[in-house]
RNA sequence: GGUCCGUUCGUCUAACGGUUAGGACGCAAGAUUUUCAUUCUUGUAAUAGGGGUUCGAUUCCCCUACGGACUACCA
C-alpha cells in the first residue's frame, strides 16, 4: 500500500470555463504527482449529456499549458487507461452497476423524475424533506418492491429505469481524510443515490468516479471541498464493489471564496466580481465572454504562484517560488482547513514581482502585440529597451502601453496641472538652453547629455526639480517616468529636438 | 430544515500546550529621488463568545454564535 505508485486524476466536467478554484485543484494534483515521481492524469467527466458546453474541454487543457501544468496521461496525450473521455467509455459501468445489484448493494427504480418531484413537493408541503433511502425503497416502483417478473417486464419495456445504490441502515462509516482527519457519517443520514440511467446509458458522477478511479489505478483523490459529503458513498461503493483494499486515500481541500465573502467562487461568477475567474479569455458557445488571466496581463508563473498560496504554504515566510520550488516544498499536510477569500491585491503585487524578475526580451514579446493594437509597430529590440526602463512601474503586462507609450509616439496634450506647476518664471528659457545643448550632441548619450544639462542648471541657479519637471513636461507631456536622459537617449536627437521644438511652441 | 466541514490582523497565513502571537498584501508615515514608481525603514491591525482539562491554552474537549459545502436521473 505504501509502495504505490503516486497516480493523481484532475477530472473536471466541460461544462464550462475552467475556474481558478479548478485551476488551483489541478495545481496541487500536479506538484503532489511532480514530488512522488508519480502520474497527472487528466479524465474528463461528461456523464451529463445536458450539461456538456462545446469548447470546455479544449479550454481547460489550454489553461492547463499556459499555467505549465504538464499532463502525463489523459485526454489530450494518451495513455495506457484510455480512453480517457467518460462518454467514450459508457460500455465499461453498466456491468458494475448490475454486479452490485447481483450482490444486492443496488437495485433497480422505476419512478420518473416528475413522480419524484411530485412526491418532493407533497413532502415540502408538510415541512418535511424527502430522501430517497432506506424508508422509501420498498413502497415506491422499486426492483424492491415489484415482484420479480414485473421488475423483468419494466426493464425490457421502461426505458428509463435507474440503479440506485441501497445505501444501509444505520451503519457507522468511519472515513479518512488527510486534510480533514478522521470523519464518521451514519449511513441513514444519506440517501441511495442514481448509479446508473437508462435513459442516456450513462453512469453518474459517483459510479463513474469510482470505476474509473480503480481501473486507472489512482492512488490519492485530492479535490474540493463540495465532495465531502459524497465520501460516504464512495466509500460504501469501494467496499460493495470489493475495492477497498486499493481504494485511493482521499485529501479534500478547502474551497476559493468570493473576495466579498458570500459564498464559494462559481463560473457564474465571470468577471462580475471585477477580476477574472479564468485563467484564460473565454467565449462560451451562446457568445458570452469573460476576462482571464493571461489577457489582463498576468505571468502564468505568478498567476501559479498566488493561487498555490490559497490554503497551502510550505511553513515559512517564503512566498514567491518557481513552481519547482513548490513541488519540493508542497505537502497536502500543510494544506489549510478553511476557505480562502481571494484577494485580487495581492495577486497584482505577485504579478509585478514576477514583471520585476522577468527578462526584458521577453516582456518585450507580450508588448508588441498590444503595440500592434494601438497602431505602433515597435522592434523586439526597442520595446525590450523601453521595458528594462519602465518594468518597476507596471504590475500587469497590460500597463506597459500606458507607461510607454510616449516613447513611439509624441504627446498630443500636456497634462495641465504639470503645465501650471513647472511651466512658469525661467524655466521655459531653461528649455531653450537645453535644446541647444541637446542639438550640439552628435548623438544623444544619457550620462554625457546629463552632465552638460545639469551643470547648466546649477550654473544657472535655476531649481533642479523645475527645470527637469518642464523637460519631461515638453518630451513625455505629463510629469511621471523613468530618468529623462534615459528617455531621449532612446528616443533621439531628431525626435527629442521636435518635442522641445512643438513644446516651445504650443506652451 | 437535515447532514457534514470550518473559525488567528480587513485579506492570505505562521506559531512541539510555555513567543512581546511572526510574515506577506493593503493602508499610513518617513527616507531616497528631477517626476511617477521602485527600493528601504517604521507604524497599523487578530486568536468569535462562554465553559472546562491543565501549573499554563491560539493549540485539547464541550456548548453557543457565525461562516461554508452538500441535500438532482449535475458534476
Amino acid at each position: 500500500m505504501l509502495e504505490r505508485k503516486v497516480r493523481v486524476r484532475f477530472a473536471p466536467s466541460p461544462t464550462g470555463a475552467l475556474h481558478i478554484g479548478g485551476v488551483r485543484t489541478a495545481l496541487y494534483n500536479y506538484l503532489f504527482a511532480r514530488q512522488h515521481g508519480g502520474d497527472f492524469i487528466l479524465r474528463i467527466e461528461d456523464t451529463d449529456s445536458q450539461r456538456f458546453v462545446a469548447g470546455a474541454e479544449d479550454y481547460i487543457i489550454n489553461s492547463l499549458k499556459w499555467c505549465g501544468i504538464n499532463i502525463d496521461e489523459g485526454v489530450s496525450v494518451g495513455g495506457p487507461h484510455a480512453p480517457y473521455r467518460q462518454s467514450e467509455r459508457k460500455e465499461i459501468y453498466l456491468k458494475y452497476a448490475q454486479e452490485l445489484v447481483a450482490k444486492g448493494w443496488a437495485y433497480y427504480a422505476f419512478d420518473t423524475s416528475e413522480e419524484l418531484t411530485a412526491i418532493r413537493s407533497e413532502y415540502e408541503a408538510e415541512g418535511k424533506t424527502f430522501a430517497y433511502n432506506y424508508e422509501i425503497r420498498t413502497k415506491l416502483k422499486t426492483s424492491l418492491s415489484l415482484p420479480a417478473n414485473e421488475v423483468e417486464e419494466l426493464l425490457k419495456s421502461c426505458n428509463h429505469w435507474v440503479v440506485r445504490f441501497k445505501m444501509p441502515e444505520n451503519h457507522e462509516i468511519k472515513m479518512n481524510d488527510i486534510v480533514r482527519g478522521n470523519v464518521v457519517v451514519n449511513s441513514s443520514t444519506l440517501d441511495d443515490k442514481v448509479l446508473y440511467k437508462a435513459a442516456d446509458l450513462l453512469p453518474t458522477y459517483h459510479l463513474a468516479n469510482i470505476v474509473d478511479d480503480h481501473l486507472m489505478e489512482i492512488s490519492h483523490v485530492i479535490r474540493g471541498e463540495e465532495w465531502l459529503p459524497s465520501l460516504p458513498l464512495h466509500y460504501m461503493l469501494y467496499e460493495a464493489l470489493g475495492w477497498s483494499d486499493s481504494q485511493p486515500i482521499f485529501a479534500h481541500l478547502p474551497l476559493l471564496l468570493k473576495p466579498d465573502g458570500k459564498g464559494k467562487l462559481s463560473k457564474r461568477d465571470g468577471d462580475k466580481l471585477g477580476f477574472p475567474v479564468f485563467p484564460l479569455f473565454w467565449t462560451a458557445p451562446d457568445g458570452e465572454t469573460a476576462r482571464g488571466y493571461k489577457e489582463d496581463g498576468y505571468l502564468p508563473e505568478a498567476f501559479i504562484n498566488m493561487l498555490s498560496l490559497l490554503g497551502w504554504n510550505p511553513g515559512n515566510d517564503q512566498e514567491i517560488m518557481t513552481i519547482e520550488q513548490m513541488t519540493e516544498l508542497f505537502s497536502i499536510e500543510k494544506c489549510g482547513k478553511s476557505g480562502s477569500r481571494f484577494d485580487p491585491e495581492k495577486a497584482k503585487w505577485f504579478n509585478a514581482q514576477y514583471i520585476k524578475a522577468a527578462d526584458n526580451t521577453q516582456l518585450a514579446e507580450l508588448f508588441l502585440p498590444i503595440c500592434s493594437a494601438n497602431g505602433v509597430e515597435v522592434s523586439l529590440d526597442l520595446a525590450a529597451k523601453v521595458i528594462g526602463l519602465v518594468k518597476d512601474r507596471a504590475s500587469l503586462i497590460t500597463d506597459f502601453w500606458g507607461l510607454a507609450s510616449y516613447f513611439f509616439t509624441a504627446p498630443t496634450s500636456y497634462d495641465d496641472k504639470a503645465v501650471a506647476k513647472f511651466w512658469k518664471n525661467d524655466n521655459p528659457n531653461a528649455i531653450k538652453v537645453i535644446r541647444d545643448i541637446v542639438n550640439n550632441c552628435d548623438t544623444i548619450v544619457a550620462a554625457d547629455c546629463e552632465a552638460l544639462v545639469h551643470g547648466y542648471i546649477k550654473e544657472s541657479g535655476l531649481g533642479m526639480g523645475g527645470v527637469m519637471n518642464s523637460f519631461r513636461l515638453a518630451i513625455v507631456g505629463e510629469s511621471k517616468g523613468p530618468s529623462m536622459f534615459d528617455i531621449i537617449e532612446i528616443l533621439g536627437k531628431k525626435e527629442t529636438l521636435s518635442r522641445l521644438d512643438m513644446a516651445l511652441k504650443t506652451l
